[in-house]
DNA sequence: CATTTTTTATTTGTCTGACATTTAAAAGTC
DNA sequence: GACTTTTAAATGTCAGACAAATAAAAAATG
């Protein structure tokens, strides 16, 4: 591992990418020891704080961890789903909110992606996912539900539409899709007969995965497409008439 | 912005997580001015090695950028698709490879995915991207192709398909799907009958696209997904055979 | 006066050296 | 042998310093 002396950038940063490298390409495999930071400050010919800086860079990319003590040392590690999920998740929302992404353009990815799982969510669903599904629609029936409550129980219902596929990558893909949308669902004000007309359909879909029917999980995602772009839609010309009264 | 005293996490984590918490609900806005390293160390009361360290890990999420010089300093910065777009292959292709998930799982989620941006594909590619689509399938015609560049047109072809699609959303999720399994692809030597058959494929889907025909896109991506398994199947009992001899 | 150059203050990048804290192995004790 | 103490190695943190970059302000120049 070496680092061009004539670059420009910062230190750390090449320091860093040079340890990733060596990760990404297999060199460094999972669990194993980094030198200490005395060793790479050596190794690289730099100081120990800029060392520091470059594994903390690493670190906050969950692909080192550090332990104190002897012994101790930074290691290569294994990057499990659920950081994966947790760095998703954050990706997506900042990538919706700071680049103005249009609730349609966001909407019709979410669906896109979910319409995707429903099939192989209806094969190989487990009571355990249906049990889940119907639980969130029990809650959603719930008449005081705050509109951020009815937004977190959707996004749980969600997943477990999604999880019941089976497939943790598709799981993973879609936690960043369905959790970033949550901001944004965020500016609909549910009337009661909005949900009602979502628990209606989140009935319908929960049937037909119990049913293991994935063209009626289709369509009732389809619907579910259309009715929430066409709630955005009320929203928005309701706001425009206020504003310009 | 204020830290737990108590916590026994690293200064610099703690304080990484409270400006990255302000940025993420919108209390510090993008290209916002950070107060300058000795500002911060003043007001978290450490030093200012540790709110450089806490520093870097926001720049290592691409979170904030550093400037040099006299009203230089960190500003928040807007997470392009770009930048996101690398995040997600690295979490990806990390992922995939350290928690060794199965080609076949990777293989079903990446086509799940890609089967949903199809008929949006159809509906409204630009005559670019049958371009694009129609080059790389003359580029994985030529004979003395490496199985390397053989795959990087592969992915080339099937981001154009993405793309087409127009909706950076989609096109940032399925970057990692897309590209995270090419590590996986190259374990497959492909042979001049099946290249020959995956390029029919391709231009079956490329011919479908074109003429906005979506159920066809989608046969068409169901059979690449069943023969791209069948040579997997093939490559691993050629390997289980030869280890066996 | 307008333009260019120089100065200057500010801020990040890096280094040196030191001490505190944690941790597990090694040594000592009963 | 089981428990306690010591010790060495590593990360975490701090203080202070200098280098380098940068843009505004000041000075010089035509």
């Amino acid at each position: 591992m070496k680092i061009d002396p004539k670059s420009s950038a910062d230190l750390s940063a090449q320091i860093a990418q040079a340890i990733k490298d060596a990760i990404v390409e297999g060199r460094l495999i999972v669990d194993e020891r980094l030198p200490s930071e005395a060793e790479l400050a050596d190794q690289f010919q730099v100081s120990r704080p800029t060392v520091r800086e470059a594994l903390k860079r690493l670190a906050a990319q969950s692909l080192i961890r550090t332990q104190r003590g002897a012994f101790g040392g930074a290691f290569v590690n294994r990057l499990s789903f659920e950081d994966a999920y947790s760095q998703q998740i954050t990706t997506s929302t900042l990538l919706l909110s700071m680049n103005a992404v249009s609730f349609d353009t966001a909407c019709e990815a979410r669906f896109a992606l979910e319409r995707a799982c429903a099939p192989l969510s209806a094969e190989r669903r487990t009571p355990d996912h249906l049990a889940t599904m119907r639980a969130e629609i029990v809650r959603q029936n719930q008449p005081g539900l705050t509109d951020e409550a009815f937004c977190a129980s959707d996004v749980a219902f969600h997943r477990a539409l999604v999880d019941g596929a089976g497939n943790p990558v598709l799981s993973y893909q879609l936690a960043g899709a369905v959790e970033a949308m949550q901001p944004l669902m965020n500016m609909i004000t549910f009337t009661a007969r909005s949900r009602e007309a979502i628990v209606a359909l989140h009935t319908r879909i929960a049937d037909a995965i119990e049913a293991r029917d994935a063209t009626a999980a289709d369509a009732a995602l389809a619907e579910l497409t259309a009715y929430t772009l066409t709630l955005k839609d009320d929203v928005m010309a309701a706001r425009a008439a206020r504003d310009k009264s």
